[in-house]
DNA sequence: AGCACGCCGACT
DNA sequence: GTCGGCGTGCTC
C-alpha cells in the first residue's frame, strides 16, 4: 500500500501543486505522508514544501516527476481537519495552498528525533475564587447552550478571565481540548501563570517569538495529546489539537488578531471557521468589542453574555476629562495636583500616551511647515537622547534642524511630545518619585518588560509612563491614578476605525485604574474634549458609543454595513503603480462589481522609497458573489514586474 | 517568488 | 567586442 508519488505545494505565490517520485527505498503509506514537509528540486533550487496528497501513480498531466530530495518528518504535521482549515484560508483571503499552511506553521528544519517531554515542577493550585451569579449564569449558559459562537461582554474586572476558566474547565473535563488566545505575547506570560496549577497538564504556548524548533516542540506536544490546552496568539489559533472543544479568544477588540502580511486573517474569522468545521464551541470576550462583534451580538450571531458587576469590589473609576486647550503645559495643572496627591499617599500612578499622535512633530511656527521623512511622507519624531529626528515607519533620521527649510524662518521647534518629553518633565516636577519609561523603545532589549514591569508590581516604581504596553492588560493593585496624557491622538488617522480605537483605548486604559481599588481615578487629557468617542469613553458609556459609532458606519456604508476587499499596488515608480491599478481597478468596474472605489494613493503614500495606491472593493450584499468575482478577476489578471500587490479580504487598517 | 534566458544599449 | 538593463516564462 506504499505510496509512489507525492503532490507537494510550496510557500510561494503559486496555485498550482507539483507531483514528486519519492526518495529511493522510501516506503510509506499515503496517511503517513500527507501533511509531512519534504525537501523537492524546484527549478534551480531546492526548496521546502507540503505533502497535500499521495497515490500510486502520476497525475495524467504530468509528464515526468523529480524525485523529492528528502521527507523531513516522521510523522504528519498536519491533518485533514487542518488541510482543510488551510484550503479555506486560500480561498477566502487569496493565497495559495502553500502559503496557507506556511502561516499555520512556518520554518523548517529537519526534525530532531524526539524531544524530551519536560515534565513541569508542581505548582501550588491556584485557588479557585467562588463565583458571582451573574459569573455563574453566564457559565451555565454558555456550557449548557447548543449554540456555537459565544461572546462575554463585561466591563473590565467583571471576571471574564474566571469564567473562561472555568467553561475551559468543563470542556476539558469531557475530554475535550481547549485552544485560549491572546492577542499579544506579552500577554501570553500573565496567562501560563493563571492556567499552570489551574489544570494538571501544563499548557503548550504557541506565538511567534518562539524559534522554529521550540515551535516543533510545542506542535508535538499538542499532537501527542501531552498538551490538553494551547494558549498562543494568533497563529496559535491553528494549534493542532485533535478533538477540539473549545476556543477562548480574549480581548476580541484587539487588532493584532489580524494579520499585517499575507495570507492577512483575521484570528477571530478563523475561529469561527475552525469552530465549525470541528463543531467546537467559541468563546470571546472583551470589556469593549469590536463594532463587528457588537452587530453580530445584535444579530444573534454570538450570544451575548453580560457580566456588569465587579466580583472584587471596587468601582468603576471615577473619570475626568481635562481640556487640554486651556493648559500652556502638556502636563495640565490639575493632572500635575492628582499626581502630587496620590504620590504623597504612597500610591502609584501609570501615565500614558499614545505616540502615534502628529503633535509631537517637529514644526515651523511661522509657516506651518511639518517636517516629513522624505521616503514615507510621514512626520518625523524627535528623540532627544539621540538627537535626531526618526520615522517610525523605514527607520530613516536625519538632525534636527534649526532653519525652516520652507520659509528660513529661525522660530522652528517640537510642537508637541512624545513620551521622552513628558518623562522629562514629570522628572522634573517630581524628583524624589521614581519614574520608568516603557516603550517599544526602552522595552527592545530582552527582559526590560518584563524586569520593568515587575518592578512595578512590587512597588519599586512610582510612576510608569508608557505607550500601548501599558493600556493592556497589565493589573497593578498598587495604581491609584491613570492620566492619559493625549487621548485625541489617532483620531485625526483617516481610517474609519479611529474612533472605535480612540474609544476602546479610553476604556480599557481606564478599566486598569480601578480594578483593585474603588477608589481609582482616571484624568483624561484631551484636545478635544467633545468628541463622542472621548466622551462617551470617559462616561463609561459603551451603549452609547456603539449607538453612535454604528450609526456613522451606517451613513458612511462602512462595515459591518458594508464588507470591503483592499488591493493594494506598490512600487518605487509611483506612476506605474497607479496606472496599473487604475487597469486593474477597470477591470473590476467592467465585469460589474457595484462598488469600486479608487484608485487612491493610501494614506500613507510612501513606505521606504514605494508609492502606494490601493483600490476598494465594497459589498453592501452579496459579499460571496463579489468575493467570487474579485478572485477570479485577480487569478486572472497578472501583475507588472517592480509592483507588488497585496489583497486583503476585510481590512481592519486602511492605511 | 526566484531564477535563467534573451535581446538591445553604452562602456573598457 | 562584453557588461548589464529588465521583459518573458517556467518551476513537477
Amino acid at each position: 500500500m506504499a505510496a509512489e508519488f507525492i503532490e507537494v505545494v510550496f510557500n510561494l505565490p503559486l496555485k498550482s501543486c507539483f507531483s514528486y517520485r519519492l526518495p529511493e527505498g522510501e516506503e510509506r503509506k499515503a496517511a503517513d505522508l500527507i501533511g509531512c514537509r519534504v525537501s523537492a528540486p524546484f527549478g534551480r533550487r531546492n526548496l521546502n514544501g507540503w505533502v497535500i496528497s499521495a497515490s500510486d501513480s502520476l497525475p495524467e498531466a504530468v509528464q515526468e516527476a523529480k524525485a523529492v530530495l528528502r521527507i523531513l518528518d516522521t510523522q504528519p504535521l498536519f491533518g485533514q481537519d487542518l488541510l482543510d482549515l488551510a484550503g479555506w484560508i486560500s480561498e477566502f483571503y487569496l493565497c495559495s495552498l502553500g502559503e496557507a499552511l506556511s502561516v499555520m506553521l512556518p520554518g523548517g528544519k529537519k526534525e530532531k528525533n524526539l524531544p524530551p517531554l519536560g515534565l513541569s515542577p508542581e505548582d501550588e493550585l491556584h485557588k479557585r475564587v467562588v463565583l458571582s451569579s451573574e459569573q455563574e449564569d453566564a457559565l451555565r449558559q454558555i456550557t449548557q447552550s447548543s449554540e456555537s459562537y459565544h461572546y462575554l461582554y463585561g466591563i473590565t474586572g467583571s471576571g471574564k478571565t474566571e469564567v473562561f476558566l472555568r467553561v475551559a474547565e468543563e470542556v476539558l473535563a469531557q475530554g475535550k481540548t481547549v485552544l485560549f488566545l491572546v492577542p499579544e505575547i506579552s500577554l501570553t506570560h500573565q496567562m501560563v501563570d493563571d492556567l499552570t496549577g489551574r489544570f494538571d497538564k501544563k499548557p503548550a504556548v504557541l506565538h511567534s517569538h518562539l524559534t522554529p524548533s521550540q515551535k516543533l516542540t510545542e506542535w508535538r506536544r499538542i499532537q501527542s495529546g501531552d498538551a490538553t490546552i494551547v494558549l498562543g496568539a494568533r497563529s496559535a489559533v491553528f494549534a493542532p489539537l485533535k478533538n477540539l472543544g473549545l476556543i477562548i479568544l480574549d480581548e476580541e477588540h484587539e487588532t493584532s488578531y489580524k494579520s499585517g502580511s499575507t495570507p492577512r486573517y483575521h484570528g477571530r474569522q478563523v475561529a469561527m471557521k475552525r469552530c465549525k468545521m470541528s463543531g467546537a464551541k467559541l468563546l470571546m470576550g472583551s470589556a469593549t468589542p469590536s463594532v463587528e462583534s457588537w452587530a453580530m451580538m445584535e444579530q444573534g450571531v454570538f450570544q451575548k453574555r453580560l457580566l456588569k458587576e465587579r466580583p472584587a469590589g471596587g468601582a468603576l473609576p471615577d473619570i475626568k476629562i481635562l481640556d487640554l486647550k486651556k493648559s500652556k503645559s502638556l502636563l495640565s495643572q490639575e493632572l500635575i495636583r492628582a499626581m502630587d496627591r496620590v504620590l504623597k499617599e504612597g500610591k502609584q500612578v501609570i501615565l500614558f500616551l499614545n505616540r502615534r499622535g502628529h503633535s509631537y512633530y517637529f514644526h515651523c511656527r511661522s509657516c506651518g511647515f511639518e517636517m516629513k521623512c522624505r521616503q514615507c511622507s510621514i512626520p518625523l519624531t524627535y528623540h532627544k537622547h539621540r538627537n535626531r529626528m526618526i520615522c517610525h515607519y523605514c527607520g530613516y533620521q536625519v538632525k534636527p534642524l534649526t532653519l525652516c527649510p520652507d520659509c528660513g524662518s529661525m522660530d522652528v521647534g517640537y510642537a508637541g511630545f512624545g513620551t521622552e518629553q513628558v518623562e522629562e518633565q514629570v522628572a522634573a516636577i517630581f524628583p524624589d518619585s521614581t519614574l520608568a519609561r516603557l516603550d517599544t523603545d526602552s522595552a527592545r532589549k530582552k527582559g526590560v518588560l518584563q524586569e520593568t514591569i515587575t518592578q512595578f508590581r512590587d512597588g519599586h516604581i512610582d510612576i510608569l509612563l508608557g505607550t500601548q504596553m501599558v493600556a493592556k492588560g497589565l493589573n497593578f493593585p498598587g495604581v491609584k491614578l491613570v492620566g492619559i496624557v493625549l487621548a485625541d491622538t489617532g483620531l485625526s488617522l483617516p481610517d474609519f476605525r479611529a474612533a472605535e480605537r480612540s474609544f476602546s483605548l479610553i476604556v480599557q486604559v481606564a478599566g486598569r485604574a480601578g480594578r483593585y481599588r474603588n477608589d481609582g481615578e482616571v484624568l483624561v487629557q484631551t484636545m478635544r474634549p467633545d468628541n463622542p468617542a472621548i466622551v462617551y469613553g470617559c462616561q463609561g458609556n459603551i451603549e452609547a458609543f456603539y449607538k453612535f459609532e454604528l450609526n456613522q458606519r451606517k451613513e458612511m456604508g462602512f462595515p459591518p454595513f458594508s464588507r470591503l476587499i483592499r488591493i493594494v499596488y506598490r512600487g518605487k515608480d509611483g506612476r506605474k503603480v497607479l496606472e496599473a491599478l487604475e487597469e486593474l481597478t477597470q477591470l473590476f468596474r467592467q465585469a460589474g462589481l457595484p462598488d469600486v472605489m479608487g484608485p487612491a494613493e493610501c494614506p500613507l503614500g510612501v513606505i521606504s522609497g514605494n508609492h502606494r495606491y490601493h483600490t476598494l472593493i465594497r459589498s453592501e450584499d452579496d459579499f460571496s458573489g463579489i468575493h467570487r468575482i474579485t478572485a477570479s478577476l485577480l487569478s486572472h489578471s497578472d501583475v507588472p514586474r517592480g509592483i507588488y500587490r497585496e489583497i486583503d479580504i476585510d481590512p481592519v487598517q486602511l492605511l
